[in-house]
DNA sequence: GAGGCCCGTTCACAAGGCTTTCACACGCAC
DNA sequence: GTGCGTGTGAAAGCCTTGTGAACGGGCCTC
């Protein structure tokens, strides 16, 4: 049998996210998102439902140890939800845990008091 | 009978393309390619719907290494273009991955007409 | 052999996307 | 109110990609 080396396949609810290929689906469409977009989606969808510090996160994605006062992991994870919410509107993906960092994980974004706007 | 070797038909939308009779199709229509053009919608459209980097290209199609600052490819992926766009003008196939490589997929070209407006 | 044509390659510049960094708004705890 | 941590929009510069064109080689025709 082939040596096969398991191909990675990152699923978190309707999110799916191919590592190996580069890309990420979204409710099987692939979304548009640049190197640090997706390299942050890779490593928080690897630790899928985990809380991940940005030290962390950072290392991870930037290769290099955060310094003190930088936003950059702020600011990816804001375009990151911009871009998660414009493909998955009724899920939220990435919550903040204020003081310890951000985590990934599927969840219907409130079921009550949703606003009936046409769009 | 004969050496049971499925002929390869590649669909992508309204496109068509037969590697072993080095023909593309788009919507019933032969296209006019030359023979990089030809080999580089191959390989891209057996790898339809995954993005595919240059580098990987570039060695299927000029079966060599990609040299540092060659862009043959991306000459070649504007070619590719121009004639598909002419072919089929309601249509995107190449799209652009910034950072990571090239896509094959049909998708309508902008749904939504733009004005001038300047809004 | 000369001229014309494609084709492939390479270059230069234009366009546009991406990353980084700031500034300020907000919400919560004290 | 004050301080801290996070959300968010925008500016600036860098880097990647798009695009038109020049150059040269191979091939066909005359």
């Amino acid at each position: 049998m082939e040596a096969a080396r398991p191909i990675e396949v990152l699923v978190v609810g309707q999110l799916e996210v191919r590592p190996d290929e580069s890309i990420a689906l979204a409710a099987g469409h692939p979304l548009t998102l640049s190197v640090r977009e997706f390299d942050l989606l890779v490593e928080l969808a690897r630790r899928k439902d985990r809380i991940v510090s940005r030290e962390e996160l950072f290392a991870l994605v930037w290769q290099t140890p955060l310094r003190a006062g930088d936003r950059s992991v702020d600011v990816y994870v804001h375009k990151l939800r911009v871009k998660l919410e414009h493909a998955l509107p009724d899920w939220d993906f990435i919550h903040t845990h204020v003081g310890f960092g951000y985590r990934l994980s599927a969840e219907a974004s409130h079921p009550f008091h949703k606003d009936a706007t046409g769009r």
